[in-house]
DNA sequence: TGTATTTGACCCGC
DNA sequence: GCGGGTCAAATACA
């Protein structure tokens, strides 16, 4: 595909590097923007999300755009999108002529890792603990290891592009500890769907807090409805909810026909990718291959773990060095 | 019937 | 050659 007009030739390279600075330019003033408005931030939010959705469209559909300007620009402004794949097939990026360039990128992921340590007779491998959908792909036995590690990649990879991956293994001292890597970031519907819930239901919580000190639900409890209410979004109904909030914003209310598995985790774990209570872990992250953070919780810190830990996690999306270019 | 999981095979780096 | 990561056909499940 390729876009031209007669005169100022607007190339594809042209409008993708706009799309790039509106959404830089919105970013800007989101960090400008008075905190006191949550309104508009969820505006701005929702703004975000259709730039970059609108970037990875152009990439998907293998536009040629150059690399520099935008690493620079995407990089310098904090842009955290994993690069999206340039067409859906699952091979096709491996099996091309530049299939290295692309498993070096991989490589190149930033990554993190938890160790998560749940109750006897609970497990998380075939539960989404994070508030994110994972599709198991595959599951191998480790060298030196007693337990075999489950790979997890993010749903919506082929439609959305999104090269987010987990592994979960069981730890061979303590069974009941499991180290979950993850490797790149969302950069799907999901991601910033979550994120913008996230604002809101903080700036919620603050103006509701008393009904955050409502006794917290029983943790076996809470656990089983990870697994059992969970319902996987379509992207549909991910654009739907982003124009709910967009056109509600001034008096937003959590939808409730539905329990998707985002907002059900949401409001059972308070925002948390893991019930404070139910799960201590720590974070060993990593990026570019150098640790950069390492977050520790425990059972007696929880309230300590809260909102810093997922606040360290978005942080740290902030400084990935990837951006939308992908040759 | 559509979607998710399982599992053997393949690919690549070390 | 070996081990880790991924693919994709087969299978299970709702």
């Amino acid at each position: 595909m390729e876009i031209n007009t007669i005169n100022g030739e607007w190339k594809q390279k042209d409008l993708f590097n706009e799309l790039v600075q509106a959404r830089d330019l919105v970013k800007k003033l989101k960090i400008h923007l008075d905190k006191s408005s949550p309104a508009g931030e969820v505006l701005l939010e929702n703004a975000i999300s259709a730039l970059d959705r609108a970037l990875s469209t152009t990439t998907r559909s293998g536009w040629d755009v150059a690399p520099t300007q935008l690493t620079a620009r995407t990089s310098a402004m904090g842009s955290a999108e994993s690069p999206p794949l340039k067409n859906c097939s699952p091979r096709s990026d491996d099996s091309d002529p530049h299939g290295t360039d692309i498993l070096k990128r991989r490589k190149m992921q930033p990554t993190w890792t938890e160790k998560v340590s749940v109750g006897s007779g609970a497990g998380i491998e075939g539960s989404s603990n994070d508030c994110y959908s994972w599709r198991k792909y595959g599951q191998k036995d480790i060298h030196g290891a007693k337990h075999p590690r489950s790979y997890y990649r993010c749903t919506y990879r082929n439609n959305q592009g999104c090269l987010a991956t987990r592994q979960v293994q069981r730890s061979s001292e303590d069974p009941s500890v499991y180290d979950v890597t993850y490797r790149g970031k969302h950069s799907c519907l999901q991601a910033s769907h979550l994120q913008t819930k996230h604002n809101q239901c903080k700036n919620q919580s603050q103006d509701h807090q008393e009904e955050d000190q409502k006794p917290e639900q029983s943790q076996e409890g809470l656990f089983e409805n990870f697994g059992k209410g969970l319902r996987i979004k379509t992207e549909d109904e991910l654009l739907l909810d982003s124009q709910k909030l967009s056109s509600s914003s001034s008096s937003f209310s959590f939808p409730s026909s539905t329990t998707p598995v985002d907002c059900v985790k949401m409001e059972n774990c308070n925002f948390l990718p893991f019930d404070r209570n139910y799960f201590s872990s720590s974070y060993h992250v990593q990026l570019n291959g150098q640790d950069t953070n390492t977050i520790h919780t425990s059972n007696h810190r929880q309230s300590d773990f809260d909102d810093a830990v997922l606040l360290d996690l978005v942080e740290l999306n902030q400084y990935s060095p990837f951006d939308y270019f992908h040759p």
